[in-house]
RNA sequence: GCUGGCGUAGCUCAAUGGUAGAGCACCCGCUUUGUAAGCGGGUGGUUGCGGGUUCGAUUCCCAUCGCCAGCUCCA
């Protein structure tokens, strides 16, 4: 095995080698080309047209783009700068603390494209712990030292031209690979991930092999932000905001028609599989939330609420014992903040479970609850209707036996899989949270919460993803997780095992034994929050919501005023027959009035004049199959929009 | 909460250190209409809110609220 043999020597003995390649699989491992190999390995070149080039190019990207903003910000320090799912981005630490401007990409990015055409080769060096060490001491690079210095196995560097980064590689074998360069936003975020470090100046930016398909990517970019729920929302005249109550969304009469149909869809289904729903308060004596946990555990994310007589006798414990001491007058507040408006159902189904005298024979009881919840959310992360303040869930708590659990999870599973197809949801990602640091409950309760939902997704065949320590405090979770159309992921359905609030409310039934047992509490919800499930759903169907969920099935539109009186005639039939109908009598032409309906995407129009009003039918368009149906009998109409006013699971046929 | 950006009519957006304009929507009139915008007229804004600089601020500065992107946190 020669010490300079690489995988360029390899795909050239192959005749594989060429200037489009950029990388190659070493045994399977992606790697740069000028890297020692073994004589004997299995190499394949990855060209700059193949998918995992992508990550080489972008990651070197990166490194140019360090390299330019050092040149034009000296002192600045790097930090790292990986690949992401769409690009790259390189966290940043200037001296002066500021962040980059607009202005700055623009030269930043200038600045790149000088050093790409320079066509500079990246250069891999393996050096000692003390080479490197020194290196970077010597550049005041105080934050490469850190990463060094947790840094294991081979220290490698890499070089482009005259700038030189601690990394492990792989690179494109020059500078001139990188001829698709945009830089898109800048940002901050804190060193490792902790907002107690400092805050570090991030650029994002993207690279393509290619200009086209750096083009294509931007285009596609633009086509998601036309079916940004928030635009959507507020363009179909579905929801609306207000500062005088931020995060917290209004549904107008055309959104709340789909968030009702909505909630009777899941309710439709619990009358299906057994569930019990129930209506619970929606304020409780703190003492609730201390018993719970949530006070003081989440406090942070609760309103707590106070009565102009609990402010009162809080004002006259603080005139009784005057204190200059904040911490002394925020206990007199918290102590008078005698009520927490809910931020979970939990608490209050514990409640209800514990008022009566439970049997075995009542178990699994499955208690559900759209209930309204508050949650104190921090500024900056609200965000359309996928994170708001106030929202309810399709929530439900089944109160269960040990033995049951396993069923219960696979009827959940089975349960969330046939919703989602429903949706037309197929790239879901399931995720097991396990136990986080600060938790309730003993870690043999865990072991067994983790286990029991690792081995139901394994059971159901299902790819198994863990999220280390992203449980909820009291139990672990199975998480379902979906993308908007900006390809953000989102949480949508969950179960939770959970042995610990069962055991703080002291709660029980009587065994066939007749002696009292514990139940074991599952937290589960199949939309998850019916508001985040609304705007993934509004982005995923782009607006044109399935015939079963639109707020208008049918739009009636009449030729001229001549005909209003048949359309009335026409829309009180239809809604005889449970459609959702709307009429636009108004003087505009039909082309005006098609053109507005097809803008609100009403899955069918109507459209009326003589002809219809004689033969009584509607001349029908489908939004679906974009096309003009012709004349069809009203009584045909009502069969095919009833047949289709149903979830796919729910149709005959 | 942090970093950066943004905030002009119901909506989408112009404009300027010298007291704001278009299209759509809305209202009125004409037109009575056959598959994506018929014509004409009209109403509508203390330029998010509060302060400052200035002879004068919507424009510049500060503060605050909200929105957007990312970070952190979460359904």
């Amino acid at each position: 095995m020669s010490e300079e043999f690489t995988a360029r020597n390899a795909l050239e003995a192959q005749g594989k080698f060429n200037p489009s390649v950029v990388a190659a699989m070493v045994n399977g491992k992606l790697m740069d080309l000028l890297t020692p190999i073994p004589s004997d390995a299995t190499v394949t070149a990855v060209r700059d047209d193949e998918p995992a080039a992508l990550e080489v190019i972008r990651h070197s990207t990166a490194h140019v783009m360090a390299d330019a903003v050092q040149k034009l910000f000296p002192g600045t320090q790097v930090t790292i700068g990986p690949a992401i799912e769409d690009g790259f981005y390189y966290d940043f630490s200037r001296p002066d603390g500021k962040q980059f401007t607009d202005e700055d990409l623009q030269k930043i990015e200038e600045k790149m494209l000088e050093i790409v055409a320079s066509d500079q080769p990246f250069r891999r060096e393996i050096k000692s712990r003390d080479e490197v060490r020194q290196l970077f001491e010597s550049m005041g690079e105080k934050f490469k030292l850190e990463i060094i210095d947790k840094a294991t196995g081979d220290l490698s560097l890499y070089r482009h031209g005259d700038w030189v980064d601690f990394c492990s590689g792989p690179h494109v074998p020059s500078t001139r690979f990188l001829r698709a360069v945009k830089l898109t936003h800048v940002a901050g975020a804190y060193w490792r991930g902790d907002e107690r470090n400092p805050q570090l100046q991030r650029i994002y930016g993207t690279a393509f092999a290619s200009p086209k398909a750096l083009r294509e990517h931007m285009a596609a970019l633009e086509e998601a932000k036309k079916r940004d729920h928030r635009k959507l929302g507020k363009e179909l005249d579905l929801i609306a905001f207000h500062p005088l109550a931020p995060a917290s969304p209004f549904f107008l009469p055309r959104g709340t028609k789909v968030y009702n149909a909505l909630v009777q869809y899941v309710r439709g289904l619990y009358d299906k599989v057994g569930y019990d729903e129930v209506i619970t308060p929606q304020i409780f004596d703190t003492e609730l939330f201390l018993t719970s946990g949530h006070l003081p555990g989440y406090e942070e994310n609760m309103f707590l609420a106070a009565t102009s007589e609990t402010i009162e006798k809080g004002a006259a414990a603080i005139a009784k014992n005057p204190s200059n001491d904040p911490k002394v007058i925020e206990q007199h507040m918290r102590d008078h903040m005698r009520f927490g408006v809910k931020p979970m159902n939990c608490p209050g189904h514990a409640l209800l479970f514990g008022m009566t005298r439970r049997s075995y024979r009542e178990l699994p009881y499955r208690m559900a609850d759209f209930g309204r919840l508050h949650r104190f959310e921090r500024s900056g992360v609200v965000q359309g209707l996928t994170r708001v303040r106030t929202f309810a869930q399709d929530d439900a708590h089944i109160f269960c036996t040990l033995d049951q659990i396993k069923d219960e999870i696979a009827q959940f599973l089975d349960l969330v899989y046939d919703v989602y197809r429903d949706f037309g949801f197929s790239d879901v990602r399931v995720v097991v949270a396990t136990r986080p640091e600060v938790r309730l409950g003993t870690d043999e309760m865990w072991d067994k919460s983790e286990g029991v939902l690792i081995d139901a997704v394994k059971a159901k065949g299902l790819p198994l993803n863990i999220a280390e320590g992203e449980g909820a405090f009291y139990g672990a979770k199975i998480e379902f997780h979906l993308k908007d159309a900006l390809k953000r992921s989102w949480q949508l359905g969950t179960m939770q095992v959970d042995f610990t609030l069962p055991d703080r409310f002291d709660l029980n039934y009587v065994g066939e034994d007749n002696t009292e047992h514990r139940p074991v509490m599952l937290h589960r919800a199949i939309l998850g929050s019916v508001e985040r499930f609304y705007g993934v759903l509004l982005e995923h169907v782009g607006g044109s919501f399935p015939t079963w969920l639109a707020p208008e099935q049918v739009a009636l539109l009449t030729v001229s005023e001549k005909f209003n009186d048949f359309a009335l005639e026409a829309k009180a039939e239809l809604e005889a027959h449970g459609i959702r109908v709307m009429t636009d009598l108004s003087g505009d032409k039909l082309g005006a009035k098609i053109r507005k309906a097809r803008m609100l995407r009403v899955p069918y129009l109507g459209v009326i004049g003589q002809k219809e009003v004689e033969t009584r039918g509607l001349s029908v368009r489908s939004r679906d199959e974009d096309k003009d149906l012709g004349f069809i009998p009203l009584a045909d109409v009502i069969s095919r929009v009833t047949a289709e006013a149903l979830p796919l699971s729910q149709r005959k046929s």
